[in-house]
DNA sequence: CTCGCTTGTCTAGCGCTGCTAGAATCCAGT
DNA sequence: ACTGGATTCTAGCAGCGCTAGACAAGCGAG
């Protein structure tokens, strides 16, 4: 069974190639260069091994946006967990998301603006996009203020800083004023406790 | 010279034409479905025709979002004008974008998920489009608050605006509680001068 | 009225896309 | 060493945006 085991090991590790190598391609020249012939060129294999990991080119933009959401998360996280106080926390979560989406506008497309296939507020929501979800939410709960339902506040904060990330690197906004948005942003909308 | 007239107005009809059925065919079916071929058939012409009036899909694309840029601001204007004070006329300009978002999908992806080739932002920025952005400054600079520029202010509350026609269109969000992210928006964001 | 020429339109086709059927190859188990 | 099943490849389909070159229509000049 060890040669199966080999094998298994091997498809898994050559899956891993593929969606990396997508992730690269497209953060590199964008999404429309990832067609499925120039991705199996990079990974040395022909078109069809493709369809044999991944039902077409949307389950390989959704592999790249399961593993970003994971990243999104994790930055989140790291930046919130470093702040003193929620003011600052919030203020730290918009600085990282907006930055998570400008480092890595490709896997930010296939978040949010290209079609992965995946599902999104659902019951049946991919765990790492409903834990991206929950990383905000961590931050955001406690600043949602008396009376407002931390998941609707969530919803709304994280739709501004999506509006943010996507109207600025779309060239709909001038980039130089971001962080005077972020401030007005944080300081209407999040309700900080009296200290 | 009235012949030559005569025809300049029939090429002006038949780009009328071309625009208008990109735009029903996309509102229908998707942009997916406006392809070139089954965009020359509708109109009756072969698919070099198009070439003869626009450099691309790229330009017809752009062309029904100038025309809907138009409309929009029409549509906020005619929303925030009969509203009778500050706050309503904010709330007002809300549902009304969101409403333009959601009655209007195909349109409002020309105007800023889909590249029209049109330049947001700048000088020389389509004057539709500015007074798309003017249209929402009007009613929304009253509100900005003391110390913050009404331009800044309009920037952000319409990237929030932005943010949540995007997500709840794409299935990001749960449509049913829109009426309260909007609640919390307008509340939170504006700044109401005492009565 | 006819000719020649410009202007407008169409047919046909290029190179690309995502995707797949069926041939060819490789390799493990007997 | 052979065979059967899994794996991978070659080749091709239909459709995409776009365009070169053939063709027709309609104008002004003689």
């Amino acid at each position: 069974m060890s040669v199966h085991e080999r094998k298994q090991r091997e498809r898994a590790e050559r899956e891993r190639l593929i969606v990396a190598t997508a992730r690269e391609l497209a953060e590199r020249q964008g999404w429309d260069a990832v067609t499925t012939r120039r991705l199996a060129e990079r990974i040395e294999y022909s078109q069809p091994v493709l369809y044999s990991h991944f039902r077409g080119k949307r389950e390989i933009i959704g592999a790249v946006a399961l593993e970003g959401a994971a990243e999104m998360a994790a930055a989140v996280r790291a930046a919130t967990a470093a702040a003193p106080g929620p003011r600052e926390r919030v203020a730290a979560l918009a600085r990282a998301y907006l930055d998570f989406a400008t480092r890595h506008p490709a896997v930010y497309d296939a978040l949010f603006h290209l079609d992965g296939g995946l599902a999104y507020a659902r019951e049946d929501t991919p765990a790492p996009l409903k834990d991206a979800f929950a990383a905000l939410r961590e931050s955001l709960a406690e600043v949602a203020g008396d009376g407002t339902d931390p998941g609707l506040f969530t919803e709304t904060f994280w739709a501004a800083l999506h509006g943010l990330a996507t109207l600025t690197r779309a060239g709909r906004l001038p980039p130089e004023l971001a962080d005077r948005r972020i401030a007005l942003l944080v300081d209407r909308l999040a309700v900080v406790p009296a200290p």
